[in-house]
Formats: structure tokens, sequence, C-alpha cells
DNA sequence: ATGCCTAAGCCCCTTAGA
């Protein structure tokens, strides 16, 4: 089954595109980020007439995630991260989806992108990715197949970017950053892209700005975590690099897992 | 050090993204 995460950086912008990728690549469970809509405007007739059910959790202007599952309505699990009550983002949600070898539970997340730092959205960023491991501690525990799938918003290696230069100021690859991340992964979750891709040079976002597509620009910010379940059925996993040269693409492109 | 480019809101410029 194919596992898709994809920041489309606007439902109502993207519409067509995400379209195209349903009817193209039939994705078994598609994470989507940056939805930039509330619950009401969320399409969900469109993605019911292409052929999927979709779970939701939406925000009007900005954050907004939501699981999308071929002939299947995904059943929600969890919305939000615990931890900070106070906190409004829609940034998480959790589901299971029904498979042949026993269900597969699913998360779509968006981690903060935590520029400018120093200062509170950093905090904020750093404080979430802890929250996330608390989360994910939890999952591990149920001993089950999940996918952690989504923008985390780090650039987890140096091999992971075009220009560590270019990059080291950005709170993408900070230090603090990176250890969070490394920490949550260091749980027992296998980074389905490395594992295929060990020497890094795989990239899942180029800017919209200074030409960074067509210079290949890029880097890598969109991960799958697994679960030791999980990764016993990961047979491949990749970008489909295509969809971002394509007309109004988002500045992500589609990143996906194959598990067997 | 800054703009580059895009989406959305609300009202044509600002905020946010990465």
């Amino acid at each position: 089954m194919k596992i898709v995460t994809y920041n489309v950086n606007g439902i109502k912008a993207r519409l067509p595109r995400l379209l195209e990728y349903l009817d193209e690549q039939q994705p078994d469970v598609v994470c989507l980020q940056e939805l930039k809509a509330s619950d009401e405007t969320f399409p969900i007739a469109d993605i019911r007439a292409a052929g999927y059910g979709a779970v939701w959790h939406g925000q009007k202007s900005w954050n907004g995630v939501a699981v999308l599952a071929k002939g299947a309505d995904p059943v929600e699990r969890q919305r939000g991260l615990a931890g900070e009550t106070e906190d409004d983002h829609s940034r998480y949600l959790e589901a299971e989806v029904a498979t042949d070898f026993g269900g597969v539970v699913i998360a779509s997340l968006y981690l903060p992108n935590g520029n400018p730092l120093p200062g509170p959205k950093f905090d904020y960023k750093l404080r979430w990715i802890d929250r996330l491991a608390a989360r994910a501690r939890a999952l591990l525990a149920e001993e089950r197949a999940v996918v952690l799938a989504g923008d985390y918003n780090v650039i987890p290696n140096d091999d992971d970017t075009y220009s560590v230069r270019a990059m080291a100021s950005d709170a993408l690859m900070q230090p603090e950053s990176r250890a969070g991340f490394r920490a949550l992964v260091a749980q027992g979750w296998t980074d389905a892209l490395r594992t295929r891709h060990p020497k890094g040079g795989v990239w899942t976002f180029w800017d919209y700005q200074a030409g960074a597509w067509p210079r290949d620009a890029g880097f890598r910010i969109d991960h799958l975590l697994l679960s030791p379940i999980a990764a016993d059925r990961l047979a491949d996993a990749g970008v489909d690099k295509d969809y971002r040269g394509r007309e109004k693409a988002s500045d992500h492109a589609p990143t996906w897992a194959m598990l067997r």
C-alpha cells in the first residue's frame, strides 16, 4: 500500500493538483498539511467523488491537516497533541485505516516552522516536537503498524539540503531542532526515506523564490516515520517529484512509503 | 542584510511560510 504525505500549501488553490494526483497515483492513504481552510470549507465532496474518504482538522488561513483513504473512511483517534491547553493550531490528526494486515494507525502532522529565531515561534517549535515525542512513545507501546507522516520542518542531516551554508541560520536546521527529531526517531522509529536513500540528496521541498526548483535547490523536511511493525513491511520510499514542476504546484512534493 | 515567490484575508497591502 502506498502511503503519502503532501503539504499542499492551501487545499483550495491546490485542489486540481490533488485530484490529479489521486487519479494518477491511486495512493491508498494521503496525509495532507497546510490546508489553510476552515472545517466548513474543506472540499470533501470533490475528494469523495475521487473515491476517497477523509477526516480533517481545519483552521482558517493557516495550518490544517487531513487523512484520506482510498475507498474507506479513516476512523479518527485523536486531534491535537496534549500538553498545552492554549495551543489552538490545527497541526495533528490521528486516524486508523483498515488494511488486510490488521489496520494501520496514521498521523498527519505539521510541525511548526519555528522562524524567526530566537523567539517565541522557535520555542513553540521545540516544545511541539517534545509533545509529539510523548504521543509517539504511547503509540509505540501499542505495538502496531503506525506511520507518523507529515511536514516536520526539520532537515535531519547535512546531506538533506542543497546548501548547508544557505540554511545554517534557519530554524529547520538548528541543532535543537535536529536533536528533537533525532530523539523522536531514536525511540524506535524508522525514517522511511532515509532507509531507502541512506546517502541523502533527496529533496521534498523547493522554495518558490530565487529559482529554487529549476536549480534543484531543495531540502528534505517531509518525513514518514514507521513503527517497527510497519517498518517490517517497508518495500520502498520516494518522492513524486514531477508534481512540483506542474502548473500552480505546491512548494512541497508528495512523499511516499510503500508497505507490503 | 534583503528580496526573491505564493496563498489568504479582506479590501490591494499585510502576514506567514521555509
